[in-house]
Formats: structure tokens, C-alpha cells, sequence
RNA sequence: GCCCGCUUAGCUCAGCGGUUAGAGCAUCUGGCUGUUAACCAGAGGGUCGCAGGUUCGAAUCCUGCAGCGGGCGCCA
């Protein structure tokens, strides 16, 4: 058995990515890994490594004359983590291109076949969400992950191509971004002592910042005010919603992309919600082919044609007054009942994009009453410049705004919805001094990622996932 | 929050009132001159989610609870 190289050893050291990108033939090298699969025959065995670096495997084959069988046996198991010394050989008549003949390993650390959880035949998604931590040694997380990096690292290229600035709003905030959900209170109070007032009510002077905390549900309203300043900015961070939403598309904790933009109107910014979205998915097709081709075969056999299709064509626009023209027009017959100023529910969005337009939809200029205070009021007066734009498989993947920049009808609007002024103080002071024009949109990432993955349940896109009653 | 479904071996599932509860894969043992989800032979492995109830008899029917999944609502 040849000397083990160790950790700094004088032989080239590779990732099985590098080795098939420029395989050094003939070299003594080592690579490192976990078995994903073992089989013995008398003279030899072979194993598959994966490393993470790629979702191809090296085969590893051990000649029994290098590496006595036994102890193979005892631990190349599926999961354990090895360091495998040897010489890289061509084999043109093979399925894979080359394979590392063996000359020994080291055994980093053993996965007892009793107790690991993992086999070599793959397991359902369901099963894997309650082993949270193992995912990452799958192919399929592997290519999830590795697209959501992917995708990340996309967003904030096609941002800072655009001049717009990166800015970071708070997590921990005074106020509700009214109508985005339930909000997770943070305190320091001891929740088994809580100090009250003399009338009763809890005493929040005493609390860490002096009055009540809650974790985000939107950078939006700090957005605006950058954005005020800056022009154009974009925000890129986790966001909190405590509704208990039992889904397959809501997260307690997820990510989400909100540009802001001074200057911009609802077409503007319809415009770059669009091309943004399209950029992503050619940024997932060129540099991604390899992790989509697998999730085409493994879990949905139209990913690539969706997505190839859906980054040359023209979203569909609809104002929300057409939209609900089209759906009462369609002779289909909906649960619930289409008629101007009720907001479409998911059966008819569903019908909208999939059976009416057949690619994305983007709907816009929603009835006032149904949207948020912030949105900007048209001249008609029944409705706000808002926009959602819908895709098919996974529904609302952005909504938008172009916001209220006139500061008395803002004002007025707040009133009318019972809003305590106070907390938006400094919002409102954008509107009193220069305001402008400006738009924006949210983002929901792992909604993305469900499109571009070909995965129908957003736990299985964020490594390790918090929903109402879970923490994966 | 409302509605529906599922829970049987490590995993994926079959069994749906009637002998000692089954299969494939995994595991273990043995075999195999290069395997590709290797193959061949054999073995071990189960309080049938939990708690009650109905019945001569319950994995199977009923009730409650829990976990998981899905639909709806809310939204990203």
C-alpha cells in the first residue's frame, strides 16, 4: 500500500469539478470525498465519490492486492468520508471517462450502515426534510443549493450592472410594514415575570429598546427612503412573517429581494421586473445546465423547455379590470365568484396563466380597497398602480407598487385605514420633502427557486427551513 | 385559521375484519476475474404513529390526540 499523502501532501489535491474540467491523466493525485455507493467483486471494489464540487461521481476502484478487502468492507460504507490516493486513468471504454485506480485511504470518519440514514437509492423529499442536515449530501440538494447560490450571486450582478445601490435595512424594527402579515415580537422582558404598569398593560419601557421590537416583514418603507437619496437601491435579506400559513409556498423565515426606485412608474418598473426575471433564468440555463438537466429527470420533466421558453417570451399584461373580463368571459366555472373589486384568488390566477396565456402574467392596477395603504393612486380613483406578476406552477412570484408619493392623499389614506401616524413619521417626511415619483417590488426568492428548480415546496429550497410549528 | 388525505421493517410501499404481517431496496453472511441502481444464494430485522372503543377476532372499523403531506385563505 502506498504512503498516505495526509492533509499537505506533495501530490495534487482536486476537486472531482477540476478533475473533469482537465482530468491530469496518469498523475498520482488525491481526492476527497464521501462514498456514495460501494461494490465489491473478488479482485477489486468500486467505489463513487462525490464531493460536493459537482453532481458527478468518481468512480474509485480498489484492487484488493493494494487495499485488503475486509477492510473496505468494514469502512466504505455510503456516507463515510475518505481521502483516496492514486493514479488518474483513462478508461475510453467505460461509461465514465477516467477512474482513480487506488493506492490507499484514509478515513476521515466512518458512517455506521446501522445508524446512518442515508442509502444509495434515493429517498422522498418528505423524508429528507426530517434530516435536515444530511440534504446537502444529495444530488438533488446539492443542485438546489448550488442554484440558489447561483441565483443570489445573479441578483446582485444584475443589480450593480444597473448602478443600483446595496443597501441593508434593518432586521429588528418598531413597526409593522402594515398588511404584510403577522410580526415576531423580540424582548429581553422574562416572559414568566412580565413587569406591567400600574393600569395592567405591559411595561415596554423596561424592554431593551424601550418600547416594542419585531423582527421585518419588508425593507420596503426603509427602502423608500434610501431610495430617496441613492435613486436606485435594492435590498437582499431574510424577512419574518408569524402567520401560520400551512403551505407549500409560504416560510416563518425567507429571503426577498426589494429594489426601490426614485423616478420610476409602473411601467418602468413592470419592465424591470420582467427583465430581471428573465436575466435569472438565462443565468440558470448557462451556467446551471448540468443541476437543471437533473432536476428535469429526477422531478420535472418540462423544466428546461418551461424555462427556456419562459426567457424569450413576452409576459403577458393585463390590467386587473381586463383580467376580470377575461375570467368571466371564460365559461369556466370558479369556486368563488368574479366580480370587479374582489381579489382574484389563486383558481383564477391559476386559469390566467396557464390556460388563458400560457406563459407569465403580469397584473396590474388593482382596485384600491383590496391593496396597501403605499400604493399609488390612479387618476380613476378606484384603483392603485400595483402589479403582481404570476407564474405558472408556483403563482405570485413579485408584487409591486409604484408608491404614493403625494404627501395629504398618503396622509389621508393612512387615516381612513385607522393607522397610528406616529409610527411612520419619518415615511411620511419623504413625502414633505422633495418627493418624487418612485416604484418598487418584492421578490420572494424560494418562490424563484421553486420555478427554477422544478420543486413544488419551498422547505426544500432553503437549507434548513422555519415554518409555523417546524424548524428543519 | 378552515377542509381533505396519509402514518405498516432503516427507506419506498403492498396488505383494508379471519392462520405465524409481505415485497423491493438497504443491512449482515457467503459467492462472483471490471462493477455502473452490479449480480447470485442465504440470514436477521415489525409493540402495523399513540391512547381508547366496537368485535368471537382489529394493521384493517369507530373516536380522540400527534406528526407529516395536500387544497383553500393570507401573502413573497
Amino acid at each position: 500500500m502506498g504512503k498516505a499523502p495526509g492533509l499537505y501532501a506533495p501530490v495534487l489535491r482536486e476537486t472531482i469539478a477540476d478533475l473533469y474540467r482537465d482530468p491530469p491523466l496518469g498523475q498520482r493525485l488525491a481526492v476527497e470525498g464521501w462514498v456514495r455507493t460501494r461494490r465489491t467483486t473478488r479482485a477489486m471494489s468500486f467505489v463513487e465519490l462525490q464531493d460536493g464540487s459537482t453532481l458527478r461521481a468518481l468512480q474509485v476502484v480498489l484492487p484488493h492486492d493494494q487495499v485488503a478487502r475486509e477492510r473496505i468492507e468494514a469502512d466504505l460504507h455510503t456516507g463515510a468520508g475518505v481521502q483516496v490516493w492514486g493514479q488518474l486513468v483513462a478508461t475510453p471504454d467505460r461509461p465514465q471517462p477516467f477512474e482513480l485506480v487506488a493506492e490507499g485511504y484514509q478515513l476521515y470518519g466512518p458512517a455506521d450502515p446501522a445508524t446512518y440514514p442515508l442509502q444509495k437509492k434515493q429517498h422522498s423529499l418528505e423524508f429528507l426534510r426530517e434530516i435536515a442536515y444530511l440534504r446537502p449530501r444529495t444530488r438533488t440538494f446539492q443542485a438546489v443549493f448550488r442554484l440558489r447560490s447561483s441565483a443570489s450571486f445573479a441578483i446582485h450582478q444584475y443589480f450593480h450592472e444597473r448602478g443600483f445601490v446595496y443597501v441593508h435595512t434593518p432586521i429588528l424594527t418598531p413597526s409593522d410594514c402594515e398588511g404584510a402579515g403577522q410580526l415576531f415580537q423580540v424582548t429581553t422582558l422574562p416572559l414568566g415575570a412580565v413587569p406591567r404598569r400600574a393600569d395592567g398593560t405591559v411595561a415596554f419601557e423596561e424592554d431593551f429598546f424601550g418600547r416594542p421590537a419585531y423582527l421585518t416583514v419588508s425593507g420596503q418603507l426603509e427602502g423608500e427612503m434610501l431610495a430617496m437619496g441613492l435613486g436606485r437601491i435594492y435590498t437582499f435579506g431574510p424577512t419574518f412573517r408569524a402567520e401560520p400559513s400551512h403551505t407549500p409556498r409560504h416560510l416563518a423565515e425567507f429571503w426577498m429581494i426589494e429594489p426601490e426606485m426614485a423616478f420610476y412608474d409602473l411601467e418602468r418598473t413592470m419592465d424591470l421586473a420582467e427583465d430581471l426575471l428573465k436575466y435569472l433564468i438565462r443565468h440558470a440555463l448557462r451556467h446551471h445546465y448540468e443541476e437543471l438537466a437533473f432536476l428535469t429527470e429526477r422531478y420535472e420533466p418540462s423544466l428546461l423547455a418551461e424555462l427556456e421558453a419562459t426567457k424569450e417570451s413576452a409576459f403577458l399584461r393585463l390590467s386587473y379590470t381586463e383580467a376580470v373580463d377575461i375570467l368571466a368571459r371564460s365559461g369556466k366555472t370558479f369556486q368563488y365568484p368574479v366580480e370587479w373589486g374582489a381579489d382574484l384568488q389563486a383558481e383564477h390566477e391559476r386559469y390566467l396563466v396557464e390556460e388563458y396565456a400560457q406563459r407569465p402574467v403580469i397584473v396590474y392596477n388593482y382596485p384600491e380597497a383590496i391593496k396597501a395603504f403605499y400604493m399609488r393612486l390612479n387618476p380613476d380613483e378606484r384603483t392603485v398602480a400595483a402589479f403582481d406578476v404570476l407564474f405558472p406552477r408556483i403563482g405570485e412570484v413579485i408584487g409591486g407598487s409604484q408608491r404614493e408619493e403625494r404627501y395629504d392623499l398618503l396622509r389621508r389614506r393612512m387615516q381612513a385605514r385607522g393607522m397610528d401616524l406616529s409610527a411612520y413619521e419619518a415615511y411620511l417626511s419623504t413625502r414633505r420633502f422633495g418627493s418624487v415619483p418612485h416604484s418598487g417590488f418584492g421578490l420572494g426568492l424560494e418562490r424563484l427557486l421553486l420555478f427554477l428548480t422544478g420543486l413544488t415546496n419551498v422547505r426544500d429550497v432553503i437549507p434548513f427551513f422555519r415554518a409555523a410549528g417546524q424548524m428543519g
